[in-house]
DNA sequence: GGCATATTCAACCTATTGGTTGACGATCAG
DNA sequence: CTGATCGTCAACCAATAGGTTGAATATGCC
């Protein structure tokens, strides 16, 4: 019963989900990798990837050992839709998005190391 | 410490308040309108049109008794700049945006009355 | 004043969320 | 085989979310 936008919209609720998703936006990154910058651990941020892939938000691949997560930037495309039917909002501003990047991605140490 | 982005994102999350929003974008409305077609009690409803008035996605004003309620679609902007940051949307389509409207609100009886 | 309407508040209940820890299964390296 | 690494699972906990009901507060009508 529980709609897909439900599902979409509570996984972006999220900053701790918001920043990995932002993360990915980078490069594709194995579950250890992601959890590195978070002060959290790594079972939590197990469980923040799975939701963003029931969400549809990343897939997740395993290779060997290592389960590599990959961003799927079309599953936001129904939530875009229906939040643009909205507003007439203006063109995309590339730069307010850069000010989120900076506010959600703190001390931007690179990590991707091991690929 | 509670981002806006968490607060209108967790907003957005619900189905109810997404009706909501979808109704308020024909017309202002009274808090009672808007419970109206819904299956549960007043106070509910005006929890939920708290949380999307606290979120920035509503203004309320009151004349007399009444409390009107209203859309407030810039606040969806900060959320759809963040999104769009992700992928390259194709432009707007409308279509989908009504197919959203018509799975979120059934059986549109037109309330609005007493204006 | 006295009653009806519009809306919120307070207390409560249950389910879900976001986190923890410790044990576990898989895979790779020597 | 042994041991380290990668990741999930299960059980638990505190806080929050979404709903209820009943009382309370404004306001409008006669």
């Amino acid at each position: 019963m529980a709609d897909r936008l439900d599902i979409i919209f509570a996984a972006l609720a999220d900053p701790t989900r918001r920043r990995i998703l932002a993360m990915l936006l980078e490069d594709d990154m194995a579950v250890t990798d992601v959890a590195e910058p978070f002060e959290m651990s790594l079972a939590a941020v197990s469980k923040h990837l799975g939701l963003l892939s029931r969400a549809g938000l990343i897939s997740q691949e395993k290779r060997g050992r290592v389960k590599w997560c990959k961003l799927e930037p079309d599953a936001l495309r129904d939530a875009s839709v229906w939040m643009q039917g909205f507003g007439q909002f203006e063109p995309v501003n590339l730069d307010a998005f850069e000010r989120f990047l900076d506010t959600e991605l703190p001390s931007q140490k690179t990590h991707n190391s091991r690929r």
